[in-house]
DNA sequence: GTCTATATGTGGATAGAC
DNA sequence: GTCTATCCACATATAGAC
């Protein structure tokens, strides 16, 4: 069964956003891409500003989903801070990508209120994950020197974020490698 | 005396790349605000990426001379990283402003490769520069646990740009102030 | 060095047929 | 739900007069 039109519009703009930014595709693109008229896209997504909004709506139950994951699967506070790490790593996609909050950080001038409100939202969530990620490594000891988890956490999203920025700029993950070492070093 | 018109145009360009992005402003942002036309603007800066390597050359040097500077007036480590911190705080402007090297790291598709190579230098230079005030600070005491200055500022920068980012998107200057303390804390 | 006028491309979005 | 055709706004950039 093939995806939906409406999921494939979806997946062509996300990766578009995370490569070249929300700025750097047009309907245009997404219509090359998709296999249909550009016209049609805007039965869809009738501006677009909605479809950044379905974008993040969708990102946002992507990560929910993930973190509920890696609590799963990973027993440890150090064993869920490594997953998350390796998350961020591997949307860099070899330095040529940006995960979707990173990217739409980056293009907020063109985004509806209401885009930045989800990624207000988003980052709460993220946030008092990993607080929970660093109060579980920090009673288990797999973390080391953790003082006070909720400043662990308010520190990691924007790390992560600004490693990615920064390895994306150059196409070098390297360099999300060495920004980070500052937290893995310590698990 | 007047500033000449290219520096009016630098200082104006400047400022917008920093509160809207590259893609953010216009040559007819730029002709409203100087109050030149947009084909005069041309005269000065054949295109928008020659512009864009004009501005980051400068901040190159300025923000070389903010480095030497805070060397000279901040004698102990701890104090330098503390108006480093400041100054990155204080190019936030409110929430409305980003340093012009994540403001272009956001907006990688739109700049020459000329503008990549000089972020990269910019990059390196910050972080050469941290890491000695990292070590000064392990050395003379005003920073707290510093096991390895080359792994601290590999991180640093990062942070800072990560933070603006993110208090930059809210318009919450606040947001900044949370994800540094994992560093204030230190001081 | 600055101007008017214009070229040329591309963006998002709409109307209306099928 | 998809199409053709088109609109309108705005972008960067150029030509050539003053």
């Amino acid at each position: 069964m093939a995806t939906d039109t409406k999921t494939a519009l979806l997946n062509s703009a996300e990766r578009a956003a995370r490569t070249r930014g929300f700025d750097g595709f047009s309907y245009a693109d997404l219509s090359a891409d998709v296999g249909i008229r550009k016209a049609s896209i805007h039965h869809h997504f009738p501006t677009k500003a909605a479809l950044s909004v379905a974008l993040m709506e969708r990102y946002y139950d992507d990560l929910k989903a993930v973190c509920d994951q890696i609590d799963v699967s990973h027993k440890t506070g150090g064993a869920r801070l490594t997953a998350l790490i390796d998350r961020y790593r591997s949307a860099l996609e070899g330095g040529k990508s940006l995960c979707l909050c990173v990217s739409f950080s980056t293009s907020r001038e063109s985004l509806p209120e209401e885009v930045i409100a989800q990624i207000g939202r988003f980052r709460e969530m993220i946030i008092a994950w990993t607080e929970t990620v660093f109060a579980a490594g920090q009673t288990d000891g797999s973390i080391a020197h953790v003082a006070n988890p909720a400043v662990e956490a308010a520190a990691a999203l924007p790390l992560l974020e600004g490693a990615q920025l920064a390895a994306r700029v150059e196409e070098n993950p390297a360099l999300f490698d060495s920004a980070v070492q500052i937290l893995t070093q310590r698990l």
